[in-house]
RNA sequence: GGGCGGUUAGCUCAGCGGUAGAGCAUCGGUUUUACACGCCGGUGGCCGCAGGUUCAAAUCCUGCACCGCCCA
């Protein structure tokens, strides 16, 4: 049978028909039972907006590694698998597809016909994300899978956002939106493209109103978009321009003094600059100051509204005119103006969600904004008000699906309140871990203090480093901005409000149509502009002459069904929004698991039942919170903190202890990678050419802590079927299309090319895992080669030999050290302490001493057992890292070797995944006997130099003699058949009182002298001693100038001067040593 | 503009007070019956720059330069 294995593994044959096996055994499914250590991983769930690419594969295999590591260990483990319905981004892509390949809008569709489409497309998606899931390894519990949009989270949402409104954590007010006239949506940041286009500078004289003489008449502002003077309700100076100026200039003249010549130019010319302004502008500006102190207007031009002159230190003196115009609603900053200045300004929107001027704009109203730019800059040149025209680069925002430029706009959107609110919030309520807490955002930063306390005593930590990483979460959340939750789109959960507007007067009567009935499954609220709430029976007491909202909130579907009709016929209609998607994420780790009622969750055909079950608890209990978040930095704030606080406000307490932020993987170049750059790699081109876990392998050892990676990038030609490196490669017509070198041909990396073939990107620094699945797998191989019909029986420590206890030594050492790294969260340093033991102590040093006992029928059985055994705990604990080889290697060790163990014979397991985790054995760790071995290697790396530099192949057996004495002597003794066999000499003397032969060439190993007869090259020895000697007088001149340093004598700590001491002492023995040899050549 | 990182061998990264490391690449040697995707042995570093603290600095502190990321 082992004769029949294959010499090289070919991860192909063997993944898939592994993976279902693993399946077959429902070896992934979690289910609660009488085990108290449980551990849970939720995963952050992937989009369904396009395939998985290297980021996710690193996210999902750090958690696969976590997860199976403590599955070994015995712990109840759950990998939650799911996915995010994205929602801007999903629609997005959709809705760009549909306009490109059909020239339709989502207004010609419907809202229905959209989200079909939309539907369709995850769908898709959604089993790509599972099958390169898949591939990869990852052992999550499908039987669990969810989606953001499945019915049992979707009653998540709906109660989550029940209780926020409930307790007046929610509310509608106004917000700055990125509006997107043609597709008439807000859009994110993320999906604005900043381009430079040619624009203009204006300057636009305002009359003063009431000048007094000797005050100015006009003052001058200059816009780029002269069209949004329209909308101006103030103009701003600087309340303290003299002070300001000399402020300013004070800096320069310090920064001057350190400044190098060519910035001490740069800073001279502002100065200058400066200097002049407080000439020519500053009286002007103080006049302005005086005027708006008294509260002098301005009237706006071409409308002839006066609008009020304030201070604000936005306006800044040192650039333009000094002045600038405040149009709140169509500025972010000046929105921000208008946030400090409330009482005096107003905010005046003139824009129509299609991009024309609303009735606001007076005489403009109804024309597009492109047309009344040109009418408004025309009437006031007509008017003698422009006073300058310069022509400037602009920067403007185009959404990068319409391509029209984007506009600020004011909208209402809904938010939950993150700060601190007035008697505080309960968390947790109705639970045995309620407790009180200053509002949402404090209490998710508490969470990750040291000092926090809650009922549960869980508390938040990130890995590898929560100095930096709780940092990152604690600065963010102290904002305590409120989270904007609405989004006007279609793909979503629909907020689930009704709403209707009324005068003060019609309140009390729209209240008393409230349906009655279900009052626990209704929350309604009275609520002004600005978003306050109010009671119900407020109505009377409200100003008479507002406009009021009444909100109501249906708890579930139930209440829906029973009182939506009612609602309506009262006047009532549900908002039209839905709910930012990272609201349904904040729930994951227990909409999951069932929240709020795991015995009546909705499940999908064949998953598996949240309720309470022959005994065992329910999911949700047993199940949460979890343990670990596995996840990258970016995703701190949008995430980690949104499910802390959720988790903390309706559970009382953390979703998980534990936050595992890995690195982010970027190109050659240093840039993220992504697919839509080009430069992002596709995990299933990369597991078809090296295989799952030579993919696996070279990940986690990049993992090596905070550092982000570089990832440089190849391509496969699709002409030659040779790799083209992406970084010096030359472009063909587009950036992601190349030039094939050796064929002259153009390929492309997107597929977007239609007439020209794609090609797939890949790394070459995949290979180091191939390689290393191929060592992995021929040791086996070897192994099973050499344990014939091994018969297991017991055998004691004292029974073997000094290699099998050396090789037991080293194996109890390593595993203690992957499992301590493992818990530090540092897999890299975990997978090279197993590499180092497998291939530097097993395989480079065991497996060459042991080879000659196979053939030794009274040494051969326990060499057999303790192979057998080391293999057995090698595989174990590469598991983790490279499951799919383990897991076909163990098969093939079980049917060779089926009882393995020393004393006693192991806890077997049919397959690894569920074989136990080794330990430490601190009875086997000999390290007396590990440092007696590394006097060993030494000698034999010195033979091995010498065979090297005088090119003596191993075919060539030689004779060497070693001067040694006291305990080396011994040693050497003891294992000086290691020592011919690794050396291949055929004859080895040992002793004090050996000499040097004439021929021999001579080695200094620590206090020992070797000798090889039969070289013959005086030259090159002289050279190799030379060289060695230098660098030995080189190291004892550091170590004298150290000890003749009275402080080093006098403070370093006494064991590090004895060290030195000795140090020393050993190399000018050593250097002696080689001057006798030098001499002797 | 604010915050957080990074800069160590040709490349990708460890090390984070006590003699500069790994893998890949490179250069020799090696087809010895597990493995040439291997084995054996080399070469290669003012640890970004300038100050400081310390008996001792790649490691701690300050400043500068360059490169990232996040937020405005």
């Amino acid at each position: 049978m082992p004769d029949e294995i294959p010499k090289l593994y070919e991860p192909g044959k063997y993944e898939t028909a592994i993976y279902e096996r693993w399946l077959a055994a429902d070896a992934f499914a979690a289910i609660p039972d009488g085990r108290s250590d449980r551990y849970v991983i939720m995963m952050p769930l992937p989009n369904v907006t396009g395939a998985l690419h290297m980021g996710h594969a690193m996210d999902n295999v750090m958690q696969d590694l976590l997860v199976r590591w403590h599955r070994m260990t015995g712990d109840n483990s759950l990998w939650m698998p799911g996915t995010d319905h994205a929602g801007i981004g999903t629609q997005a892509v959709v809705e760009k597809r549909l306009f490109e390949l059909e020239g339709k809008t989502r207004h010609d569709l419907g809202r229905e016909g959209l989200v079909a489409r939309i539907q369709a497309w995850k769908d898709e998606y959604q089993e790509r994300i599972i099958r390169q899931q898949q591939r990869m390894g990852c052992s999550c519990d499908w039987k669990r899978q969810r989606f953001t949009m499945d019915e049992v989270c979707a009653r998540a949402v709906r109660e989550a956002f029940f209780r926020l409104f409930r307790d007046g954590l929610i509310y509608r007010g106004n917000r700055m939106v990125n509006w997107d006239c043609q597709l008439q949506t807000a859009v994110s940041d993320d999906e604005i493209v900043y381009e430079k286009v040619k624009g203009h500078f204006w300057y636009i004289r305002y009359p003063l109103a009431d000048a007094a003489p000797g005050e100015p008449r006009f003052l001058t502002v200059a816009t780029t978009r002269p069209e949004t003077m329209l909308g101006d309700t103030a103009v701003a100076v600087h309340p303290d321009p003299a002070g300001e100026l000399e402020g300013r200039m004070a800096a320069l003249r310090e920064k001057r003094e350190q400044a190098s010549r060519k910035e001490g130019e740069e800073i001279e010319a502002e100065l200058e600059r400066l200097e002049a302004r407080k000439a020519d502008v500053l009286p002007h500006l103080l006049r302005l100051k005086a005027m708006a102190e008294r509260g002098a207007t301005v009237l706006l031009p071409l409308v002839d509204r006066p609008i009020p002159l304030i201070l604000d230190e936005w306006a800044d003196p040192a650039l333009g005119t000094g002045c600038v115009k405040i149009t709140p609603a169509h500025d972010p900053n000046d929105y921000e103006i208008w946030g400090r200045h409330k009482d005096g300004i107003g905010i005046l929107n003139i824009l129509n969600p299609d991009g024309t001027l609303n009735a606001a704009a007076g005489p403009y109203a109804g024309l597009d904004r492109f047309e009344a730019r040109r009418r408004v800059v025309a009437d006031l040149t007509a008017a003698g008000l422009l006073a300058e025209v310069e022509d400037r680069e602009i920067e403007i925002g185009h959404s990068d699906r319409s391509k029209t430029p984007i506009e600020p706009y004011i909208s209402k959107q809904w938010f939950v309140r993150m700060g601190d609110v007035v008697g505080g919030i309960v968390c947790g309520a109705g639970t045995s871990n309620e407790f009180r807490a200053a509002g949402l955002a404090q209490v998710a930063i508490d969470a990750a203090g040291a000092g926090f306390s809650s009922p549960s005593g869980r508390r938040l930590t990130f890995h590898p480093d929560h100095a930096r990483y709780g940092g990152t979460y604690v600065n963010w959340l102290s904002e305590k901005r409120d989270w904007c939750i609405s989004r006007q789109l279609w793909w979503g959960h629909r907020i689930p409000i009704w709403r209707v507007s009324c005068a003060a007067p019609d309140l009390t009567k729209t209240v008393a149509r409230l349906p009655k009935s279900g009052a626990d499954d209704l929350q309604a609220w009275i609520a002004d502009a600005d978003g306050r709430l109010f009671d119900l029976q407020a109505g009377p007491t409200l100003d008479p002459s507002g406009r009021y909202d009444i909100l109501v909130s249906l708890r579930n579907l139930a209440a829906e069904s029973a009182l939506a009709a009612a609602l309506a016929a009262a006047g009532f209609a549900q908002d039209p929004d839905v709910l930012d998607t990272w609201f349904s994420s904040a729930l994951w780790p227990f909409s999951t698991l069932g929240w709020p009622d795991p015995a009546t969750a909705a499940l999908g055909p064949g998953q598996r039942p949240l309720g309470a079950v022959a005994g065992r608890e329910d999911c949700l209990s047993y199940y949460y919170p979890g343990a670990c978040l596995v996840t990258a930095r970016d995703i701190i704030t949008l995430w980690v903190a949104r499910m802390q606080l959720m988790g903390l406000y309706l559970l009382g307490d953390v979703p998980f202890t534990d936050c595992f932020i890995h690195a982010n993987i970027q190109d050659g170049k240093g840039e993220r990678m992504s697919k839509s750059k080009g430069n992002g790699i596709d995990p299933e081109d990369i597991i078809e050419k090296y295989g799952a876990d030579a993919m696996r392998y070279v990940i986690c050892d990049m993992q090596t802590g905070t550092q982000d990676i570089r990832l440089p990038v190849q391509a496969i030609s699709p002409y030659t079927g040779e790799i083209v490196d992406l970084a010096t490669a030359k472009h063909g017509r587009s950036i992601f299309s190349y030039i094939c070198p050796k064929s002259g041909k153009e390929f492309d990396v997107l597929g977007t090319l239609p007439d020209v073939p794609m090609a797939k990107v890949i790394s070459e620094r995949f290979e180091l895992g191939r390689a290393f699945c191929t060592k992995l797998w021929n040791a086996s191989r070897f192994a099973l080669m050499n344990l014939g019909e091994h018969a297991w029986a017991p055998l004691a420590l004292e029974a073997l030999g000094e290699e099998d206890r050396w090789i037991l030594s080293r194996l109890s050492r390593v595993a203690g050290a992957v499992t301590e790294e493992l818990r530090a969260y540092n897999p890299s340093a975990a997978l090279g302490a197993a590499r180092d033991f497998f291939w530097g102590d097993l395989c480079d040093w065991y497996l060459e001493i042991v080879k000659p006992r196979f053939k030794d029928p009274v040494s051969a059985p326990a060499a057999r057992t303790v192979l057998a055994f080391a293999l057995d705990q090698v595989l174990r604990l590469f598991h983790p890292f490279v499951p799919f080889i383990t897991e076909a290697l163990w098969e093939l060790l079980g049917a060779q070797c089926p009882v393995r163990g020393l004393e006693r014979p192991l806890p077997g397991s049919p397959l690894l995944l569920a074989a136990a985790w080794p330990v430490a054995r601190p009875e086997w760790r000999d390290a007396g006997l590990e440092d007696e071995f590394s006097l060993v290697q030494a000698v034999v790396r010195g033979v091995r130099e010498i065979r090297a530099l005088h090119n003596l192949p191993p075919s060539r057996k030689l004779d060497a003699l070693i001067r040694a004495d006291g305990r080396s002597a011994e040693i050497l003794g003891r294992m000086r058949h290691f020592v011919s066999h690794l050396g291949a000499l055929s004859s080895l003397e040992i002793g004090p009182s050996v000499a040097r032969p004439a021929t021999a060439v001579s080695h200094v190993v620590g206090d020992m002298e070797l000798y090889l007869q039969g070289v013959i090259d005086p030259e090159k020895e002289r050279e190799r001693l030379l060289a060695h000697r230098k660098k030995l007088v080189e190291d004892a001149r550091k170590a004298e100038t150290k000890l003749s340093n009275e402080g080093f004598i006098g403070r370093a700590p006494a064991d590090i001067v004895e060290k030195e001491r000795q140090k020393l002492k050993d190399l000018s023995n050593q250097i002696e040593l080689i001057d006798a040899n030098l001499k002797s050549l």
